[in-house]
RNA sequence: GGACGGGUGGCCGAGUGGCUAAAGGCAGCAGACUGUAAAUCUGCCGCUCCUUGCGGGCUACGGAGGUUCGAAUCCUCCCCCGUCCA
């Protein structure tokens, strides 16, 4: 087996505290997954992630495979050595990129057809292939391929996409144990189904039925409200099996992480913390923060008060505004070496809780988090 | 002293009679961002009033006059800047 997990613990919140194995290392669950798209988190070395205590990094299937190409990659001894990473990754299939570039694909059921964003060139990725891209990679997890509808949509547009979900999971998982080294390497299957909580059970029930190492939930947090997120997490992980992690997709606010721990998610990954902090956003027990504005001009105090990392060690609020205002590089790298300690680290302090038993306690500094800080 | 060229909103810079509170850029002020086409994008950016409306008033294209129904745009004089000639 590629993958173990390992679940320690179940809280009465629904919280679980767990441990995946992998060929690269072991992940403390609940985990959150910095995203490195390219084979790189924006902004951040290699060594900065392993310092932050990222257990597992997510990359992209199809942005590798567009540049430098998976061959290239397989060639260049995997995507771990290739960019310098000796802990576990996680690819995702390209399924996102059916929704986030919507205008430039068209979905059969055979498989997506996309237009390269970069030369405009046309690809046909398919269940297999996408596959075939993460096994060249060399992930520890891969993802099957799937279709991601921005909500709300039409419900027929969400069957569909689910359906077509469904039977690219078989495909995959057929070709994946043909081709793939399974010692080392885990396919994870992944449930959609817009927010109808029947396409949700019958989907995810069909792929329990079909036995993954891992489930991921996928198409939420694509512009439906936050309760119906949570109401439709809840759903799916309550059809999956205990023993199996379980992968919320693509979230979230960090307001919301505890939100989805408590249904029982295992593995989250967003972009919020790296993009956000090259915009100029920083997250903070306190609230979040516009680095950039004119308040903080002369502000002396660091980021966030009560945070331990390396930035708000070490500068203020003034001269990362300073570095945000003049275009700095160095404004991207704190920011997000901040941003992603400050998510890495509300994981760690959930993890203890679970352990602990005090869940419940976080709530009130999670609504806090929410607010904007002064 | 003379000949040209030029003076536009915080800055740069379009605009040669009405559609001009005046393009665009920068700076400034805010906001957004959820499996990354994002170090990106959006809004505001003369003052003021209110019933916040493709609302009203005021001020504004070096200065002062003038022509015109109407002027950043045309005319006169003046001031300033640049280049060249004495």
């Amino acid at each position: 087996m590629a993958i173990r997990f390992e679940l320690l613990k179940t809280d009465p919140s629904g919280a679980r505290l767990g441990r995946l194995h992998t060929a690269h290392g072991t992940v403390e669950t609940p985990a959150f997954m910095p995203v490195g798209t390219a084979g790189t988190v924006k902004g951040l070395t290699q060594q900065m992630l392993e310092e932050l205590g990222a257990e597992i990094l997510l990359a992209n299937t199809y942005h590798l495979f567009l540049r430098p190409g998976h061959a290239r990659v397989r060639q260049m001894g995997g995507l771990h050595r290739f960019m310098g990473w000796s802990r576990a990754i996680l690819t995702d299939s390209g399924g996102y990129q059916v929704f986030s570039l919507a205008d430039l694909r068209a979905v059969h059921d055979e498989g997506v057809r996309f237009r390269s964003h970069l030369d405009g060139r046309e690809h046909f990725l398919t269940p297999e292939l996408a596959v075939e891209i993460q096994i060249a990679l060399g992930s520890d997890i891969a993802m099957v391929l799937d279709e991601c509808v921005a909500l709300p949509a039409d419900p027929a547009r969400v069957a569909e996409a689910a359906r077509r979900t469904l039977a690219w999971a078989r495909r995959a998982q057929q070709h994946f144990t043909r081709i793939a080294h399974t010692e080392h390497q885990a396919l994870f299957a992944i449930v959609q189904g817009g927010t109808d909580a029947v396409l949700r059970r019958e989907n995810a029930a069909a792929l329990v039925e079909m036995d993954f190492p891992g489930y991921a939930i996928g198409g939420l947090a694509v512009g439906e409200p936050h309760e119906l997120t949570c109401a439709m997490t809840g759903i799916v992980t309550e059809q999956l099996p205990a023993d199996r992690p379980r992968y919320l997709m693509g979230v979230g606010k960090p307001e919301d992480l505890l939100d989805y721990v408590i249904r029982g998610v295992d593995l989250m990954d967003c972009v919020l913390p790296s993009r956000n902090a090259r915009n100029g956003q920083l997250f903070t027990r306190q609230g979040r923060l516009q680095i950039k504005n004119a308040e903080f001009a002369t502000d002396q105090r660091p980021p966030d008060e009560t945070c331990a990392c390396m930035v708000c060690q070490r500068y203020t609020r003034a001269y990362l505004r300073h570095l945000y205002v003049c275009g700095e590089i160095l404004a991207a790298t704190l920011n997000t070496y901040h941003n992603l300690y400050f998510y890495l680290e509300t994981m760690r302090r959930i993890r203890q809780a679970i352990a602990e038993g005090t869940v419940t306690n976080l709530t009130d500094e999670f609504q806090r988090m929410a607010g904007v800080a002064s």
